[in-house]
DNA sequence: GCATATTAACTTGCACACAATTTAATTGTG
DNA sequence: CACAATTAAATTGTGTGCAAGTTAATATGC
């Protein structure tokens, strides 16, 4: 059937929309979710998300945190002088590769973990889905972004 | 059983975390995957939003728009003047309740309309997924969003 | 060994997001 | 009618994201 075809093509098409959408919609709210809960350690979210980067293993170069993060520098460099500013992290350059920069843990920055695990506590229950549904959610979107990601160069 | 109990709070604090992370670097990856396909046009992706909810329909006020994409006049202000300057969008204030802006189309945004066909198009193949993919992900995102949205006031 | 290419971080410029405040217009209440 | 409360946009200030270009250090090819 022809018109079947070409409705389902249709609706496709504004489905990869609203998709789109929809992951533009949540995310937004995941930052303005954290905003409140974050507060309290002064932290916006992507400064938490590097916080849990260097709370996984300290010392990491600027290039390997924008790896995990899927940051640039250019996000990445001046987040990092207000985290030193905010006397959470050092900043080195690297002895033996003087064109990384090697990013540490204060003891205040350390200290803060602890403060910080109420954060996922509560932002989980936020979510109002069971585990398995995260994990599911999860591991779908990675499997999009990465292939997003792959697409981009050839649609340059 | 005790053990399995604690793992799986400990690992449901980790998803959600995690979770959010996907979110938010899936966003990322759709707002970077659109910007060869918009380039042509000469949109950003948020400007791209903005064209979509008036080519479903002219003169809407900015309140409305910004409820339809989740974002307030702080956002849409700037943007709307934007697309004003690149005279894809005309702004006047309404007759009958001077406090609103009605935003309409110029002919040059109306007839853009059909060079933007095939952002869609190449979106959907980026994806990489199914319509019934899609269409589960979708729902199931607005559902947290709104999860998340209901809980910010709490968390204040 | 030295010129060239590559790499890491930084810088610049632009466009969001959003909290908080301001301004102007409308609504609601006594 | 007066006046307080509400509403819609705009404004201000801060913090991302990211493309493009710069600088300095290291790696590579001949």
């Amino acid at each position: 059937m022809e018109n079947t075809a070409v409705g389902d093509q249709k609706s496709q098409l504004k489905l990869s929309n609203f998709l789109c959408f929809a992951i533009y919609s949540t995310a937004n709210a995941v930052t303005r979710a954290y905003q409140p809960r974050l507060a309290a350690l002064g932290l916006t979210y992507p400064q938490y998300l590097v916080m849990v980067v260097l709370w996984e293993e300290e010392n990491q170069t600027v290039k390997a945190i924008g790896n995990k993060l899927s940051l640039d520098s250019g996000t990445l460099t001046p987040l990092l002088k207000r985290l030193e500013t905010a006397r959470l992290i050092t900043r080195r350059r690297d002895t033996f590769d003087e064109r990384q920069v090697l990013i540490g843990l204060t003891e205040e920055g350390r200290s803060m973990r602890e403060r910080a695990e109420a954060v996922p506590v509560a932002m989980g229950q936020a979510f109002g889905c069971t585990m398995d549904e995260a994990q599911a959610m999860r591991s779908e979107l990675i499997t999009m972004r990465d292939n997003l990601v792959a697409s981009i160069d050839e649609a340059k």
